[in-house]
DNA sequence: ACGTGTGAATTTCTTCACAGCC
DNA sequence: GGCTGTGAAGAAATTCACACGT
């Protein structure tokens, strides 16, 4: 968020589109341009041109992109060229489900701990691979490990002194399940995910 | 998305956040102001001002906005002041989350129905409420149910074929857990969750 | 005095259109 | 001929700043 802020972050939210769009573009061939990407995302061709240009020179006037290459500098730019260690915080139903969610270590996003408050869960095993661990754990495992991302299913109401001891603990990147805006450091990027905001998005336009 | 279409989409997109942080100044008192819902969210007291005056004039001046009030228009705005019902398509991890999930239900999204391809999960009943039905069923339910939004949960690969029956049986709303974009007629609300692609946007500003 | 609602100014984002290279 | 990369133009979103009602 440095350097870094030169480029608009409305430019870097469309990136991990653009790579997914590649990734199935890649069955159909091994180049593709700012026409055919931008037809499947539903953007216009100007738009992929500028947005890529703005990271580099990665297509050939007359053919395109190769996809090969072209994933490869997105993915570099995204900092995804490496895998990322991730920390579960919080076991309950969501928890659950995203610990049996084969897609993060899929795209290089590895879960290697989880905790909960909750002493009845700790000592379980999910996934034969994770098991949940005490909350008092929660320093010890981010800095040993050395864990950067978090991953936060913990109720509302705790969501937020939760984040903050993250923070203390030396996270830089929570993805936050909990319906409330948390209010930390600028440097700590944060995204959320809320379905109810979603469907409320959805119901303006029904009816 | 008709008449409608006269408010930018982004505005809209708003609207559910100001709703959740009305919720939370309610506890403090029954008024508030652009100046308190702008620090409470991270925008401009302008932007809150200009975005509200575009359903109507909802506050007065030297005093603000009255909590209770502002709620009630938005929910009409966004129609969520009355009860909505979902079908869930697809019952594997998220689907199984989603069903034990009590956000929607206190937000007046129901889910009334819950369909699967797996015939070993059908009949199964989860939450003491909901029983799994076969798919064969989907035109049956939602027509006599009269449902219009769906949740779809299944895999990526069968995401667009499933969207399409949706569609064609009477859904006008999706939001989809699948990893794909969905190409549907253009009067189709659709909201994607991809907890990858929120990863990969915040992988770009660490390091 | 306080704080809304809103035209006007400003900034940001998107599209246009074309020179230049494959 | 096809398609990129990019200044310039255009559109959209945000912020400014202030008249006006309470």
């Amino acid at each position: 968020m440095d350097k870094k802020k030169e480029i608009p972050d409305i430019i870097v939210a469309r990136l991990p589109l653009y790579l997914r769009a590649l990734n199935i573009l890649r069955e159909k061939g091994n180049t593709t341009n700012s026409k055919e990407l931008g037809e499947f995302l539903g953007f216009s061709a100007a738009q992929i041109r500028k947005d890529l240009s703005q990271f580099g020179e990665f297509g050939k006037q007359g053919t395109g992109y190769n996809i090969e290459f072209l994933s490869r500098q997105i993915e570099t730019i995204l900092n995804i060229d490496d895998d990322w260690k991730m920390i579960l915080v919080g076991c309950g139903n969501i928890g659950h489900a995203i610990m049996n969610y084969s897609g993060f270590s899929r795209n290089r996003f590895h879960i290697v701990a989880a905790v909960d408050s909750n002493p009845e869960l700790v000592g379980k095993t999910v996934n034969d691979v994770i098991g949940i661990r005490s909350i008092d754990d929660l320093q010890q495992i981010i800095q040993t490990e050395g864990i950067q991302i978090a991953m936060l299913t913990v109720p509302a109401a705790e969501a937020q002194k939760m984040a903050e001891k993250l923070v203390e603990y030396g996270i830089k990147g929570i993805l936050s399940y909990a319906p409330v805006l948390l209010n930390l450091p600028d440097d700590i990027q944060i995204e959320y995910i809320d379905p109810v905001l979603s469907l409320q998005h959805i119901t303006y336009y029904l009816k």
